[in-house]
DNA sequence: CCTATATTTGCAACTAAGTTGCGTTAGCAA
DNA sequence: TTGCTAACGCAACTTAGTTGCAAATATAGG
């Protein structure tokens, strides 16, 4: 809800997600940013920026969280349903805008669905 | 890959899921067999039974590690997609019969995928 | 039924992702 | 420039899951 200080810390991470197009886990922010910032404070910081739309995050194949741009969803919604791609050889993540649909489910009334595809990328296919 | 050995240990863990039709998580089945047994045998029974095709397993909406019983799936071949609803007010998690198709994806082999919906089930609605 | 062997178990110590509290620093608006 | 509030760093903590090893136990073979 806040509004995002354009502090050094956020810059820095900002600019982390414009050099790569791919999704980033947050261990890997935190090993390339040590000497820059502290854990807490990338933590504390992407979190700030997920509730502010510019990123979103979800979690990957070992249930570490991951952050990627927000490119088309809006602020505050994440309805979309795009699905993340993980390359099991090199662990590159992806955003993907194919769409994957969900079938209504009886009796039950589903929020929010997270769709995670594992498999082999176009640079580790050979 | 080894044949599992019927155990005091894997007993206690089949009947719970005997019990309830519903996915435990590995934190409860630590909970409720904690007098019973200690959590490195629960760990490391849990990977038996799903090697043996006996239980498969998913991330929960935390990260956290998920088990539930094999009923169509054949042993060693996960292939199915089928979902899994976790309940975001009970905390209660189901295999869903509903089929998710996953896209084609260019450039890309999908080996597996994960589909996790959250939203409210039957009991929590109202 | 009894023994040999390989598998499973318990324990304790460890790893690592993520969190919390608090005193200090630094954006930003007036 | 000043003052308020948000953001930061640090250190300590929480907790899911793992590892190594010695002791216990299931199963096969006799």
């Amino acid at each position: 809800m806040g509004v995002v200080r354009k502090t050094k810390s956020v810059k820095l991470l900002l600019e982390e997600f414009e050099k790569s197009s791919s999704a980033i886990s947050v261990i890997t922010l935190i090993e390339r940013l040590d000497s820059e910032m502290n854990k807490t404070t990338i933590y504390r910081a992407l979190d700030k920026l997920e509730d502010d739309g510019v990123l979103h995050s979800f979690l990957g194949k070992n249930g570490h969280k991951w952050y990627a741009k927000c490119n088309n969803c809006s602020a505050h919604h994440h309805h979309d349903v795009h699905p993340h791609f993980q390359c099991v050889d090199c662990g590159k993540v992806d955003c993907l805008s194919e769409t994957v649909v969900i079938p209504e489910i009886p009796n039950r009334k589903v929020h929010f669905s997270q769709v995670l595809l594992q498999g082999t990328c176009e640079q580790c296919f050979n």
